[in-house]
DNA sequence: GTCTATAGGCTGATAGAC
DNA sequence: GTCTATCAGCCTATAGAC
């Protein structure tokens, strides 16, 4: 290939790119799409905001592009659940931990994903949406199965599988505010996320539990 | 008082500024504030856009006045479990009822609540800050109530009533995208909904009951 | 590939007539 | 109290220099 004459152009693209993709990552999360400023964006990446049409063609497909990546990267690491043939209890488990484990790397996933539910979809790219509902029918079916095999009691999966999400992003959402609340920047959140996935496995392994079935001990 | 001869314009008034915040609340709600345009709530409420200065002294201003309103209703509604003596499993299924009770009257609430908790109560009023952070201390104050006396199972009340309102808040707050999926404007919701608070309140009684007590019959 | 400068459109607010 | 007309400011996108 011909990069050697162009290699430091080519890095300093990159790196462009890579600037303004953290830097609006952030900020989208924070303030939504209306509320960010492409100005902020330019700036707090440290690059022009011509960049953001040269790069990405405008500040929607900066977005759609962040949400895309944010996607897919959810799709990957459910992957192994998705597939995993384990009784529901386990699996069920197995996703709450996923999830928490997720939202710590990319805070930005549940933030989006409610800004994007919120609004009904308004600013969603169209072949983003089945994988925005690969997530949905994940949970659901892991509570279809539960109930199919028995070990789940008989609740409706649609607006059970709602709740459970529910609970997850919307802990992982407001972690900015509670932090705010906190008094200040909270030394480390790590061992209130534990206790949040802990308890919330036990809660729905308890609550889901067919009555005849013995839970297992947490 | 001298209301006879300024008797028409004062209906006209509060008909205006009514009109006003009933478009501004679906607007707020289904768009956010950066999201809503003032034209928009003026053509929406049928007045002049100028009124939204006059009335109100600005968007901002309409805004916050809203929210007050907003978080007003629900702390009455809640005044009842607020202060009763029932057992911490009877206030938590009522906490239930009466959020969905509220949900189903008054849609906006749940959203704009999310809304400001996304962002970090960004625009939020300093002295509606209170009046916010009640409704999460009534559900905390419950489960502390029910570990201390027994009948709930040793869970971190902290990170828990985080879990039931994020369910609870999300359920609502999704409402319309949930509609726009489900093909179209969805018959009635009412169903759906009574599911809902039927399985929560199973769920999180199941979840939440100490080992040694045996839940009530559901 | 990156930057500066600027265009063009829209937003929220207000002065002044009725 | 309400409306029309208009302003100043801000936002995103782009043309053109380097």
């Amino acid at each position: 290939m011909n990069d050697r004459i162009s290699e430091k152009r080519r890095r300093s693209s990159e790196a462009t790119r890579g600037a303004l993709i953290d830097a609006a990552t952030e900020l989208f999360a924070e303030r939504g799409f209306d509320g960010t400023r492409v100005d902020q964006i330019a700036q707090s990446a440290g690059v022009n905001k011509a960049m953001i049409s040269y790069h990405f063609g405008g500040k929607k497909s900066l977005y759609n592009e962040i949400l895309a990546a944010t996607l897919n990267e959810a799709h990957d690491r459910f992957h192994e659940i998705r597939y995993s043939d384990a009784p529901a209890d386990d699996r069920l488990r197995d996703f709450i931990f996923a999830f928490a484990d997720l939202a710590a790397t990319q805070p930005a996933l549940p933030v989006m994903v409610i800004r994007e539910v919120l609004s009904g979809g308004l600013h969603i790219d169209e072949d983003l949406l089945p994988r925005f509902l690969e997530l949905f029918k994940l949970v659901q079916g892991i509570i279809d199965q539960g109930v199919r095999e028995g070990t789940f009691t008989n609740v409706n999966s649609y607006v059970t599988h709602l709740s459970l999400l529910g609970s997850l992003v919307f802990f992982f959402a407001t972690k900015q505010v509670r932090e705010l609340l906190a008094g200040s920047p909270l030394p480390s959140s790590v061992p209130e996320v534990s206790a949040f996935v802990r308890d919330l496995q036990r809660t729905m392994g308890r609550g889901l539990a067919a009555p005849t079935a013995t839970p297992k001990p947490a």
